[in-house]
DNA sequence: GTTAGCACTCCTCTTTGGTGAGTGCTAAAA
DNA sequence: TTTTAGCACTCACCAAAGAGGAGTGCTAAC
């Protein structure tokens, strides 16, 4: 009691083995199980003492009087912080990741729902990822394709493999090679462009000057800019909740109801995520770390995945805070760096 | 005893209010119950009596001895094709699926998702859909942008507005132009057909025929075929997930499970339904007479959606056995009308 | 044919007591 | 001073038992 720091060896093996052990069994942990368990060459008596002191401490707590310690937040903050070896990803993740993720090139978003889908399955949790702020994009190429008279699709192309579509209808017919003539026109005038850019200046000027239709340039200058800011609900990616409801903890349907809720409404998540975007290295937030009160008794370990020196995206796990971290964490910082290769070659 | 079809009036009306009532309070409905709520003029003890009947033709059956009565699957059915009066959707509902559905043109999947939300939102179920195969499709576009000089973004538009893109990486560098002259050429010898026509015979003879390098050709006719394909997961849509876990039914984890599974496994699902695109109206089908075992207690309510005569996809919902069928039906058959309806302008 | 009455069934909820895992404290041993 | 053995105590968990109640089937009267 006279060290500001009160963690002597012992404590940091006992507090170990206590959340190593909940990792594994999401019971509360006794010291008779962690003497028997874990060999650490004291007794029961002991190790219950100084189970007391780290209770004191706030690092383990007990969920009722004559029951075994659980790990506090604090305590797996702790865990992660400072007892944790790092645990990378085995060989065999990897070749399976790598294998994947390399199958066959594709848009952005496509590749990206397919690392989510990996990591899923690799860990047993859900696993969410989001993709590009289409902002940071570079506009690379409009295509105007006439579906009948009436009716344009328009596709628009930016940087890294992104696309959006959308229908115009218009009350003037136009020709194919009307469209032909007004997309390559917006093209000279737009690639290259950063998408934040083609903002009123740019757009009044090509206005002005052009020989297109009033109506639908102000038509398609709206969709590239709408298509391109586009809602939330497209960016977020998400995959394996089903694994999330094995673990004991969703046992109960409320707790469970609020998590799909949270999946299913999407924004919240994304915006999380998206905040987490510029950390770099693995972030790793525990329970009541999280401010979104859906994921207080749950964990978040998150990565970036970058394009050319630039962040991309998020990408990581959502597990219970009874996380198996070493692996996640391992994983994620995987999977991202494999993402992170991929786009290399794009 | 006597009749073949011993269901009379009064049989009839109890059945429908032990159905009213169950689909209600999801409890097992007893005969004072009916009687007080109900006003048919007889006693409880003339609707027991009708109650076993019902319960002998297999209609009814009881939980358990002393509980009230619950409808069986032939009597959901019963009450679906006898005794429902088709309840339209409201002047309020019409409102709003107009109001979504009509707020702005573009590809069709965005339609399609939209409407998906809308109905899960109005019946409180979930909503499902899937959205065209593309092998009904027709070619329309192609279009190859080069993102740099070994990868080309390829987008190939098909019909109503679906759009497929994917990166196809080469060792030999193209520029833009020459790109711009292939895409040109394929265009023109692909424009209008099938994609099923697009088999082997006229790959071969555009193989032949074009100044194209072979390598890049077989790329793209791979990508043509190969992304049109593509996999089931992309054509279910699927939304309100959260709504059926309110239901009673639902505090039972493992049922959940179950559901989700195949929500998240999809291809069982998507085979279902596109199964049914090609029946007209809308198909009610409930618990045991869907095949897959995890829709054993569920009921699906589902409607086609057209294009120019031609079938697109389907829509509907699955929910309880206990599903409020009236509505569900009429929103079902509203949403697949409304549907139709925007896409008669695409 | 209908209804009142009644015995009976069986689910549901609450209570009770036993069991066991785990604790904290104390006093003895190292 | 630190560690350990011993012991009384706590409390979740479970099974058994009992009360209550909703609902039934059957019988006999209307």
């Amino acid at each position: 009691m006279i060290a500001v720091n009160n963690m002597n060896e012992r404590k940091k093996c006992i507090l170990r083995a206590v959340t190593d052990d909940y990792i594994d069994t999401a019971e509360p942990v006794g010291s008779r199980t962690i003497a028997r368990r874990y060999k650490l060459g004291i007794s029961s008596a002991t190790i219950r003492n100084e189970m007391a002191d780290l209770e004191e401490s706030g690092y383990l707590y007990q969920p009722h009087t004559s029951a075994g310690r659980v790990p506090s937040d604090k305590g797996y903050r702790y865990y992660v912080d400072v007892l944790l070896d790092p645990e990378e990803a085995t060989e065999e993740d990897n070749k399976l990741i790598q294998q994947i993720l390399g199958q066959q090139k594709e848009a952005m978003e496509k590749l990206v729902r397919r690392a989510t889908k990996v990591l899923a399955e690799l860990t047993d949790y859900i696993s969410v990822a989001v993709i590009p702020e289409h902002r940071n994009a570079t506009f690379r190429h409009l295509q105007l394709v006439s579906l009948d008279p009436n009716n344009i699709l328009a596709v628009v192309v930016v940087d890294p493999g992104i696309v959006e579509n959308k229908v115009i209808f218009t009350t003037k017919p136009f020709l194919p090679a009307e469209l032909e003539r007004i997309s390559s026109h917006l093209n000279n005038k737009l690639r290259g462009l950063k998408v934040e850019e083609l903002s009123g200046t740019i757009l009044a000027e090509i206005r002005d000057s052009s020989p297109i239709t009033k109506d639908l340039l102000e038509c398609l200058l709206e969709i590239i800019d709408e298509s391109l800011a586009d809602t939330d609900e497209e960016k977020l990616i998400c995959d394996g909740v089903l694994h999330l409801l094995e673990q004991p903890e969703f046992h109960d349907i409320d707790r469970t109801k609020l998590l799909l809720g949270m999946i299913e409404k999407r924004n919240n998540l994304v915006n999380l995520l998206s905040g987490l975007t510029y950390s770099s290295g693995v972030k790793v937030s525990i329970g009541e770390e999280n401010l979104r009160p859906e994921l207080k008794e749950l964990s978040l370990v998150t990565a970036t995945y970058y394009l050319g020196g630039q962040t991309m995206g998020t990408i990581g796990v959502i597990g219970p805070t009874r996380m198996s971290y070493g692996r996640a964490i391992g994983l994620v910082e995987e999977i991202a760096h494999a993402l992170t290769d991929v786009l290399k070659s794009y």
